[in-house]
RNA sequence: GUGGGAUUAGCUCAGUUGGUUAGAGCGCUUGUUUGUGGCACAAGAGGUCAUGGGUUCGACUCCCAUAUCCCACCCCA
């Protein structure tokens, strides 16, 4: 074989593109009840972009992004989230000056330069939302509770909702002093990672995997406790809100989320069959990041579903989705005359709006029935000579074998009236 | 970037201390006589055994390198 998919990359073949369908109309319909609106952005910015709002010292930007330079020059970066563009897209086309709040949602690819695990790839889909615009908790849990409609509909029963906040650049300069007060005695013991991490971004030393570290981690103090007084206020509105919808959760201090531009509250949805990081969508506020891209200041809030992730977490738990027949009738025929008399038939039929397949190769009678039997088209009808001539044929229902003699003419209607 | 496992037909896999023309199941195509399927039976197509080197009289089998896939660490969707 000389060609193949690229590292990371996949092909959505026909026996699975269903369910994607499936995944991304559900989302957009439960996203447009909520008055979201769908944007579609660029695949590539530049690469500018991703420095400043998603920060310049996280892994995605250091170590994980596309990026190449253009024949003009340029620095182009394939987006590695959602997030970025959509900010970018915000403010250059004033969007706030449309009506409070902003609702966008979205489905987009994004990419990632990493060595590939189980629901890890280096091209991915995300579907997403965004909403501009709205500062108090309210929103917060409204987007969540987007996501917690989307798995109801799609029949996903345990998902484990966990919540936390990192507070606002006042609490967390606070509260980084107080982290570091508490690990400066332990630091020796902690991996190297840790000790960098210490005069970078304490907050991420929190959730270190090491075990050393983790038992060190365990016992420091957690942000959620040294909010500011609205910060703090702000999680409480949200605890309430979410408990008013019965959305259930828990508090995890550990997540702290690994882009730069995250305020207050943080979130994430959790399994342990989608991988080892188990994160299904995260999201959370960013209250600073338009006016960091150049807007007016301007709060924000969003979340990213890893639609990958998504579609393994229905798989193992065994929820099937369901599979839609566009094809109704297959018509077989039995010579080059009655084809050519069937693509006419069918040609009609699916002005109709009955989807129809013909045989095209002059296959055997044998083989076109047994064609129409594996696709599982669930009628079937035989053009000969006689039907042609009588304009009558025999109409059968592959299910169960049953027989109606239909006119050529009524044939539409009497698919669709079939089971009435 | 670090580490572990794998790579033989479209798919899932056999392949015996290295020994002639490389196998199975599923799938696909065709057929089992005249126009009714899913089953059964039969036949057929499809492989430079991931790629490149090496050892050997001889390599799918042993050695090295590369690529790809799977999994873990880091981190994220």
């Amino acid at each position: 074989m000389k060609y193949s998919c690229q590292k990371g990359t996949k092909d959505i073949l026909p026996e699975e593109v269903y369910k994607w369908q499936k995944a991304e109309s559900a989302f957009a319909e439960i996203c447009g009840q909520y008055g979201y609106k769908e944007i579609r952005i660029p695949t590539f910015e530049q690469t500018d972009l991703f420095l400043r709002s998603v920060g310049d010292t996280t892994d995605v930007v250091q170590k994980e992004m596309y990026t190449f330079e253009d024949k003009g020059g340029r620095s182009i970066t394939l987006r590695p989230e959602g997030t970025a563009g959509v900010v970018r897209s915000f403010v250059e086309n004033g969007m706030s000056s449309l009506p409070s709040p902003v609702r966008l949602f979205y489905n987009i690819t994004a990419f990632r330069y990493e060595k590939m695990q189980k629901g890890r790839y280096r091209e991915f889909h995300q579907f997403g939302v965004e909403a501009f615009g709205a500062e108090g908790p309210a929103i917060d849990a409204e987007i969540i509770s987007i996501l917690v409609a989307f798995f109801e509909r799609m029949g996903l029963k345990k998902t484990k909702l966990c919540i936390n906040s990192i507070g606002c650049p006042t609490c967390r300069a606070e509260y980084n002093k107080i982290l570091k007060d508490y690990f400066r005695p332990h630091l020796s013991e902690m991996c190297e990672d840790c000790q960098s991490r210490f005069e970078k971004n304490p907050l991420r030393m929190i959730d270190c995997k090491e075990e050393k570290c983790g038992a060190i981690a365990a016992n420091a103090p957690r942000l959620i406790d040294y909010l500011c007084d609205d910060c703090k206020a702000h999680f409480e509105g949200l605890k309430a809100n979410l408990e008013a919808l019965g959305i259930s959760y828990e508090i995890d201090s550990g997540i702290v989320r690994g882009l730069d531009y995250y305020t207050r509250t943080v979130f994430e949805f959790k399994s342990e069959n989608v991988g080892s990081q188990g994160t299904i969508c995260g999201g959370g506020r960013y209250d600073g990041l338009v006016s960091e891209i150049g807007g007016q200041p301007t709060p924000g809030i969003g979340f990213a579903m890893g639609a990958e992730r998504f579609l393994l977490e229905m798989e193992a738990q065994g929820i099937e989705i369901e599979k839609d027949q566009k094809v109704q009738l297959y018509i077989a025929n039995l010579s080059p005359e009655t084809q050519i008399e069937a693509q006419k038939l069918a040609f009609g039929l699916r002005k109709q709006g009955i989807g129809c397949e013909i045989d095209l190769m002059g296959r055997s009678f044998r083989a076109q029935m047994k064609y129409a039997g594996k696709t599982g088209i669930p009628f079937l009808l035989v053009l000969g000579d006689d039907e042609i001539a009588s304009g009558k044929a025999k109409l059968k229902a592959m299910a169960d074998g049953t027989e109606k003699e239909i006119a050529l003419s009524d044939l539409a209607s009497a698919i669709r009236s079939w089971n009435a």
